[in-house]
DNA sequence: CTCACTTTTGTAATGATTACATTTTAATTA
DNA sequence: TAATTAAAATGTAATCATTACAAAAGTGAG
C-alpha cells in the first residue's frame, strides 16, 4: 500500500482505510473488477465491509478522476488505467482484456459542437480457451 | 409497411403482424429506441400488446442478424444499421446520434486468437442543447 | 470532552430484463 | 370444416445490479 495515500490525496480524495484497501486492490487486480468481486475479496478481511461502501467508494473515484467506469453486460467495471485504450471483452466466460488501442479522434465539427468526456471501444467476442 | 414481410422473411423470420409493426417502428425511429420506448408508442394501437413479446421479437431480431443490439447507461437500444458505425451519447438527456466513423480493425494477432463478433464505439459527452 | 462533520453501514426501493407457464393465434392434416 | 399441433403472444413473478435514504460509527478541531 506504499504510496497509495499519496495518490488519493493527489486526486482530492481523504485516504480512509477503506479507500486505500478498495484502491490498492485495484491496483493489484487489473482484469476490471465489478463491485460483486471487490466486495468477496475484501469482506473477509474487513468483516463490518458493506457493499454500499464499495459503490460510495468507486463513485468518488470516478468523479475524482481517479479510476475509470466501464459499463458492460449492464455490470460496472473499474479500471485504474485513465488514458484512452480499447477493450476486448469474452461474451462466454466475462472476461474483459485491455487493448493498446486508442480510439479515433472525433472530426472536429462535432467537438466544436459536442462536449465530449469519454471514450468506449470495445471489442465483443469469444477469447481463445472459450473457443475450444 | 412494404416490403417488410420480404425483409423478415430473408432473415428466416416468420412475418407476424407483431413482428412487422416493430421492425416498422424502428425503421421509422431511428434514434434506438429502448424497449420502454417501442412498448409506449405500439400499446395504444395494440391494446393487447405485452412488453414481453417486444423482447422476445427484438431478441429474434437480433438473434437472426436483422438489428444490432446497443447497450448503453445499462439499457438495451435497438439499431436496424448493422454495418459497423460509432455512436455519440449525451449523458445529460440520453439522445444516442449515429456517428459515420469506422471502429478501428484489430490487430491481425488478436484475430488470430479470437473470434471477433462485435465492435462498439460510443463517445459519451454533452449534446449541444444541453450544454445551455 | 464535546460538537460537527465525514465515513461507513444496513435496509428497502428501483428498474430493466428474464423465466416460465398460460392463452391465443396460425398452420396442417384428416 | 373440424381436429390437431406448433408457433406466437401474453401476464405474472423472479432476478440482479444499482441507488436512495436514514442510522450508526468514526474522526478531528476547539
Amino acid at each position: 500500500m506504499n504510496g497509495i495515500d499519496q495518490i488519493l490525496r493527489q486526486h482530492d480524495i481523504k485516504p480512509s482505510y477503506l479507500r486505500m484497501k478498495v484502491f490498492d486492490y485495484l491496483k493489484q487486480h487489473m482484469d476490471h473488477p465489478d463491485v460483486d468481486k471487490i466486495y468477496k475479496v475484501l469482506a473477509p478481511e474487513i468483516p463490518t465491509l458493506s457493499k454500499t461502501t464499495i459503490y460510495n467508494t468507486l463513485h468518488l473515484f470516478v468523479e475524482k478522476g481517479l479510476v475509470t467506469e466501464l459499463i458492460l453486460n449492464h455490470q460496472k467495471h473499474y479500471d485504474i488505467r485513465t488514458i484512452p485504450h480499447a477493450h476486448f471483452q469474452c461474451t462466454a466466460c466475462g472476461q474483459i482484456d485491455d487493448l493498446e488501442i486508442i480510439p479515433p479522434a472525433l472530426d472536429p465539427k462535432y467537438v466544436a459542437a459536442w462536449q465530449i468526456n469519454q471514450v468506449q471501444l470495445t471489442y465483443f467476442g469469444v477469447c481463445a480457451s472459450c473457443q475450444k
